[in-house]
Parts: C-alpha cells; structure tokens; sequence
DNA sequence: AGCCTTTGACCAGCG
DNA sequence: TCGCTGGTCAAAGGC
C-alpha cells in the first residue's frame, strides 16, 4: 500500500476516532446542554477498536504509554466521507460570539501537542435540530512571535442536509475533517483561549501512541487567509492491516486541490468547492451502515456515479435508456458506453465527425433523443446518442457508444461539421442546443484504484499538451491495482468529459476522463454551485 | 458532388 | 404472440 493511501486513511480513521469519543451522546441523540468537555491528546496514537457495525461510537482512547490492540477498519468505515462537504474559504470570518444563530455548543476540544505547537480543535456538536449553518470551530492561535488571534470558521451545510439528512452527529465528524485536513483552515496552536467566556472546559486525557500515524504540524502567523499557512500531513509507518479496505478514492483529488492553490493557480477555485462526493467500491451494506443515500448499482470496476448536481439538487439517475444499455437489450450491449453531461455549447467540443441517422421520441421525456454515427470511416462503428435532459437547465445527455477504430480526422472537421449539427441552421433533431454554459456536473474523481489518484492525475496533465478534451485515457483495471501502474492514451477512444464508465465491453478497462479539462470543469461547476460565492 | 439532416418505415428486445 | 419501445435504415432533400 502506498505511503499516499497510508496518510489518506490515517487521517480519515484519526479524525473518526476523535469523533466518537462520546458514543451515547453523538451516535444517538446530541445533547444540547452537555458539558464542554475537553480531551487532551497527550500523544499520537489514536486506537479505534471499534466493530460495532452500525455505529462509529465505540472508540476507546487509551491513555498514554499504555498498550493498545490496533484493529483493522472495516470496509466502509468512511462511508460517511460521501457527505463531506469543503468550505475551504477562510478569509470568512465570524466571529463566533456575533453569531445568533448558532445553537449553544457543547464542546469537544481535542488537544494534539507536537514537539513545537499544539493543535486545538474545538467542535461543537450540533443540538437535537440540525441548523442550517454551523458554526463552531474556534481557534486561537499564538503564533512564535507571541501574536495570539481568533479565527472562528463558518460552516454551511445546506446542500448537505438537503440531499442526505444528515444527523447531527454526522456534521462533528465533518467538521473535524475539514479542521484537520483542510490545510486553509486548520492552525495550529501553541495556545489555546477560548473566545466564550462563558464556556467552561475540562479537561479528558486522550492519548496517542506513534505507529498509527505522526500528525507533522507547520505553523505559520498568517491569521486570517491562511492560504499556504497551515499544512498538516499524517505520515504512516505501520501500514499492514490498516489499509485493507482502501476507500478514500477522491481524497488525494482534494489534497492536490489545496497544494494547487499554494501555487496560486487556483485560488479562486477553491473558494466555490462545496462538495466533493466520495464513493466507495467495496461497500458493504452488512458492515456499516449506510449514512448516505445508495448511488445507484454500479457495475464491477465501473466508475462511481456521481449524479447531475445542480444547485442542492441531487438528480437520481432514473434514466432509462442508460438501464436499456445496461439490459444488453439491443446491439449495443458489450460496447463501451459512456455518458456526459453537457451544457450545449460544450456539445460542440467532440472532436470527431458524426453523421445523424435518426431521432426517436422517447417514452416519458419531452425532448427527442438523436442518433450519430462517426462519419470518417464506413466501418467505425462508434456511435453517439444525444438527449436533452430535465433538469431546468440546457444540459444534454451525450452517451458514447463503441470506439472509434481510427484516428481523429486529420482535418478536424467537427468545428463544422459536429457543429452543424448544433449551431447551424439546420435546427436538426437536437431541437436544441441555443445557449452556452458550462458543465453543471462533477463526477468520476474516484477510481477503484484510489491511491493512484495522485499518479493518474499527474500522468494525465504530464500528456496534457499530446490531449484534448476529448480524448480518453483507458486504463487496464489491474493495473490501477498497482503501484506502478502505466496510463496508455489511445486517441481512439471514444471522446469524454466528465465521464462516467456505465459498461465495458472489456471488464478491465477504466475509462480515465481527460482530468485536465475535466478540473477546469470540475472547479467551475463548484462555482456554479455555489452561485459564485466564494463562501458556501 | 459530397456530406449532412430529416423522417417514416422497419427491426429487435422485452414483458 | 403481440404490443410497446427504442435503435437503425434509407430515401429524400438541403447546404
């Protein structure tokens, strides 16, 4: 297992440890009048011995210099990562004590001290009703130079609590997630003051012990756009048996994220990221529970799909041509399908020259459903289905069928030729396709082969300049499996963004989406959720 | 002339 | 077997 998915999982099972640390209270019913209570981690060790399958409270944290049992996670243990939301805006502030609407917090401070600062994290469980913003996570740091500051963080949740009834338990985990490991909003501290002074705290020794993860804290003074500020790294040395269920597959995506905006490249992207939606491929309904809502039934080793997201919507995915290919019903079965979600004028984008050959109504959808087929060769036999979906937006459903047994026409005629199926004034079947926009969805940035996200996306922008944004690179599933795994593009491949793999006609293969315009989308649509906002 | 869209007919899979 | 539905064909016409 790969150092990447050590300190992935590491940071994922640190932060469910200190979660739970409460069962009867978090798991079951938030107390809104609990005392604060504070724990003290006096090392790093954190043991979660938990196999209780329906609840992540049975956490004992021992004390110091004890020794402890480690055990295994189970597969879905974080699960409820789905439902983690980022709103990495720090520049934000509200002062906690200004804030009216924020339910009285009972306070679980977690104490982590390194050589040279202390980390603090002060969460707040929510009441017995979820409130649409939370907010609690205070901290005050006092930097090297003596200069203490208060930085209260806001979070909102609303497209959370939409989509997934979250309990209150769940949103503590969340937001110590974010505390943790999201490097703009995570200081650490060498002091700690509270800002209520009327919050009493006391004092629970939680201890931590080495080999499960050292917790590597770099701080630095800049109080309120913590942009490069605060990084915090787990590093692993005991990887065997902790890593067996790997499921964290978008969360070397969300590290990089941040790492990108140290460079400045993306700053403003960061600001609309309001949710990134996990998946897991190895979930197991009889071990854990689920706390998010089932994304459809995948096949094996195809891609998570993360349903059209627009605004707080979640769209089910009840298509049901999409289950008719699936069914194996016509032709098509066996062939490699994929489907987009596309704004009308990114439609346009396919780079490969396709012919219409038929428009059918579709039963129970307003909008008629086109037909293409590639127009460069007789016998390529890759198809193209585009349908106009209902999500009150101009999105279209483009499904790639079978690929193309050729190169990209030389001439790229498409600017023309695709195009007139769009914009011209032919007013084809597309009944269609007026206004431009950009993608509305996000989907695909977990791969079975999770910890090789990391490599992949570095691959894919590495050949970034041989692309373009509908090129597909195909993936052989073992070798995702694989440390070292290589990534063959093949402009043959039928065109994608944003891609999700609905069927293959060879089980080992993946289809990688063209990542390099798929972030650009990715971050985009982040914006677009978040209605341009910087701040959720 | 070449390539496209349109559109009704036909075909195939499924219940 | 039949009807429904969706996929494909191919003639006609447009650009």
């Amino acid at each position: 297992m790969e150092n990447d998915d050590w300190d992935l999982f590491s940071i994922v099972r640190s932060c469910k440890a200190i979660t739970y640390t409460a069962p009867a209270t978090f798991c079951e019913t938030a107390t809104p009048t609990l005392p604060i209570t504070t724990n003290t981690i006096t090392n790093n060790t954190i043991s979660p011995h938990n196999t209780t399958p329906n609840c992540f409270d049975d956490f004992t944290l021992t004390l110091e210099n004890s020794t402890i049992q480690i055990f295994p996670l189970k597969p879905n243990d974080f699960i409820e990562l789905d439902k983690l939301i980022i709103c990495s805006n720090p520049t934000k502030i509200i002062p906690i004590s200004t804030t009216s609407d924020i339910p009285t917090p009972s306070v679980t401070t977690t104490t982590i001290p390194t050589s040279s600062s202390t980390t603090t994290i002060i969460t707040t469980p929510s009441t017995t009703t979820i409130p649409n913003r939370i907010t609690t996570d205070t901290i005050t740091n006092t930097s090297s130079q003596g200069i203490s500051y208060q930085n209260s963080m806001f979070f909102n949740f609303p497209t959370l609590v939409e989509q997934q009834q979250m309990q209150p338990s769940e949103f503590t985990e969340l937001e110590k997630w974010i505390l943790q490991f999201n490097p703009t909003t995570t200081i650490p501290i060498s002091a700690i003051t509270t800002p209520n002074p009327t919050t009493s705290i006391t004092s629970t020794p939680i201890s931590f012990t080495a080999p499960i993860a050292t917790i590597n804290t770099t701080t630095t003074t800049t109080p309120i756009i913590p942009t490069t500020t605060t990084t915090t790294t787990m590093n692993n040395s005991e990887t065997n048996g902790i890593n067996q269920y790997s499921t964290v597959s978008n969360f070397p995506m969300v590290v990089e994220q941040q790492q990108v905006q140290a460079n400045q490249n993306r700053v403003s992207v960061f600001n609309s990221i309001s949710c990134i939606k996990t998946t897991t491929t190895n979930f197991h309904n009889e071990l854990n529970h689920p706390l998010v809502p089932q994304e459809p039934h995948r096949n094996h080793n195809q891609l998570p799909i993360l349903l059209p997201q627009t605004s707080s919507t979640t769209l089910l995915n009840t298509n049901p041509k999409q289950q008719k290919i699936k069914s194996g019903k016509r032709k098509n079965n066996n062939q490699m399908t994929v489907v987009n979600y596309v704004k009308a004028n990114k439609i346009s984008e396919d780079s490969w020259r396709w012919r219409k050959y038929g428009q059918k109504p579709i039963k129970g959808s307003p909008h008629p459903r086109s037909y293409f087929k590639c127009s460069s060769f007789n016998d390529c036999l890759a198809k193209k289905l585009v349908e106009k979906i209902n999500t009150g937006e101009d999105t279209y459903e483009v499904t790639y069928i079978g690929e193309h047994n050729h190169k990209k026409p030389a001439n790229n005629r498409n600017s023309i030729v695709g195009t007139s199926c769009w914009n011209m004034s032919s007013n084809s079947g597309l009944d269609v396709v007026r206004e431009v926009g950009c993608c509305s969805n996000v989907r695909n940035l977990g791969f079975p082969g999770e910890s090789n996200m990391p490599y992949l996306k570095n691959e894919v922008i590495k050949n970034a300049g041989k692309l373009d944004s509908s090129d597909m690179i195909m993936v052989p599933f073992d070798e995702l499996e694989r440390e070292n795994s290589n990534i063959f593009s093949d402009e043959s491949k039928i065109p994608d963004r944003e891609a999700k793999l609905i069927e293959s006609s060879n089980e080992d293969d993946i289809l990688i989406p063209n990542m390099t315009n798929m972030l650009d989308d990715f971050f985009l649509n982040f914006n677009n959720i978040n209605n341009g906002s910087p701040f959720c």
